[in-house]
DNA sequence: TATACGTGGAA
DNA sequence: TTTCCAAGTAT
C-alpha cells in the first residue's frame, strides 16, 4: 500500500470511527482556529478525557481570542485550575495577546508565525496549520509516533533524536500524500488513541493492520519501548489551614517559579529532606499551630516530585504580609493546584 | 541535551 | 497499592 492509499484509508476510517469531542465542531481543516489553539494547548501531555470535561467551560468564559487577550491572567489561571502544567495557561494567554497585537486578532496561517507564538512548538504549529487551515503540515505526538514505529516495525528507542527525526520525516511524507491534511493528521492521532493504543492495541479493528510490520512480527506489544522514567525527588509540605469565624480560609501566593508557580495555597512551608515540624511551621509562618500531629496527611505525585503533604490547623491567624482571607465561593474562582484545592475546599 | 512542569484514571 | 502515563514546550 503506497502512502496515498494509506492516507486515504486512514482518513476514511476516521470519518466513521472518530469520537465526538467538544472541539470537533466542524470537519478537520475548517475548524475555528481559536478553538483549535485552545484545545491543542490543553491537550499537550494531557488525556482527552481530562480536556473534554473542561473545554466547554473555558470557551464559555473566553469565547474568542480577543476575550482571552483582554482577560486578567489570574482569571485564565483560575479557569485552568486542575488541568496541570499551568505555564500552558500563561502561554495561551500570551499567545492570544500576540495574535491580537501582531496579527490583528486573526490566527496566523504561516507555520513560522504560529511557531513564534508562546507555547506553540512544532507539534502545535502543525496541528493548528492542518486542523484549522488544512495545510499539509506534519504533526508527531505520542500517538503518531507510536503508530509510525509500529507500522514500520521500528524498535528504536522512541526518545532518541534519530527516531524522532525519522518520525517527523515520515509524517511529512504522509501528510503531503493526503488529500485532506487536517483529516489525515487527526486520523493518525485518533488511530493511536483508540486502536493503536500503548497497551493491548486493538489490531483486530485496525484499518491498516495488514500493512503493519510490528503486527506481522508479533511485536506490537514491544514497540515502542517504554520511555525512560523521570526521577522523582521527595518534597515535604506542611500546610496550615486557617479558618476564620465566617468560614473564610487564609491563602497566600506561591513563588513565581517552580511547582504550581504563582498559584495560591494555604500558608505552607516546604522542605526537601523531612516533614516540617509544628515548631518550624509556627516560626517560619508566624502562625499558632494546633496539635503535635498533622490533622491529615496525603501524597501527591507529579512527574518529578513525590509530594508529601501534612495539613495542620491554626489558631487565631490573621491576614497581612501577602496573606488574605477568601470565602469558599471566592476560592472556587482562584487559581489552585489540585492538592491545594483539596486542603482548602475538601477532597 | 537533560530537565522541569500536573493530573487522575487505568491496569 | 503502585506504576504508568497523555494530543509537548521552554530553558
Amino acid at each position: 500500500m503506497n502512502d496515498r492509499t494509506l492516507a486515504r484509508t486512514l482518513t476514511a476510517w476516521a470519518r466513521s470511527a472518530a469520537r465526538a469531542l467538544p472541539w470537533r465542531d466542524a470537519e478537520p481543516g475548517r475548524r475555528d482556529p481559536y478553538r483549535v489553539l485552545v484545545s491543542e494547548l490543553m491537550l499537550q501531555q494531557t488525556q482527552v478525557s481530562r480536556v473534554a470535561e473542561r473545554f466547554a467551560a473555558f470557551i464559555g468564559r473566553f469565547p474568542d481570542v480577543r476575550a482571552l487577550a483582554q482577560a486578567d491572567e489570574a482569571d485564565v489561571l483560575a479557569a485552568w485550575s486542575g488541568l496541570g502544567y499551568y505555564r500552558r495557561a500563561r502561554h495561551l494567554h500570551a499567545a492570544a495577546k500576540a495574535i491580537v497585537e501582531r496579527h490583528g486578532g486573526a490566527m496566523p496561517r504561516d507555520p513560522a508565525a504560529l511557531l513564534a507564538l508562546p507555547g506553540v512548538g512544532r507539534y502545535t504549529a502543525g496541528a493548528v496549520a492542518s486542523i484549522a487551515f488544512d495545510q499539509p503540515q506534519p504533526i508527531v505526538d505520542g500517538n503518531v509516533a507510536r503508530v509510525l514505529l509500529r507500522l514500520h516495525g521500528r524498535s528504536d528507542p522512541p526518545t532518541a533524536p534519530a527516531t524522532i527525526a525519522w518520525s517527523w520525516a515520515r509524517a511529512t511524507d504522509l501528510v503531503h500524500s493526503a488529500k485532506q491534511p487536517g483529516s489525515f493528521n487527526e486520523a493518525m492521532m485518533e488511530l493511536g488513541a483508540i486502536v493503536c493504543t500503548p497497551r493491548s492495541p486493538a489490531c483486530d479493528s485496525c484499518p491498516i493492520a495488514r500493512e503493519c510490520e510490528a503486527k506481522r512480527r508479533g511485536l506490537q506489544d514491544e514497540i515502542p519501548a517504554p520511555k525512560p522514567r523521570a526521577k522523582q525527588s521527595p518534597l515535604f509540605v506542611g500546610s496550615v489551614l486557617a479558618v476564620d469565624t465566617r468560614g473564610r480560609r487564609l491563602v497566600e501566593r506561591r513563588p513565581a517559579t517552580g511547582l504550581w508557580a504563582g498559584l495560591w495555597q494555604p500558608p505552607s512551608l516546604e522542605r526537601d529532606d523531612r516533614p516540617p515540624e509544628p515548631r518550624d511551621l509556627a516560626e517560619a509562618l508566624g502562625l499558632s499551630i494546633r496539635g503535635n500531629q498533622p490533622a491529615e496527611r496525603f501524597t501527591h505525585q507529579t512527574t518529578h516530585r513525590r509530594v508529601e503533604f501534612g495539613v495542620w490547623h491554626a489558631d487565631h491567624a490573621r491576614a497581612g504580609a501577602g496573606r488574605v482571607w477568601r470565602s469558599r465561593l471566592q476560592l472556587e474562582s482562584l487559581a489552585l493546584g489540585s492538592p491545594q484545592r483539596r486542603i482548602l475546599l475538601g477532597g
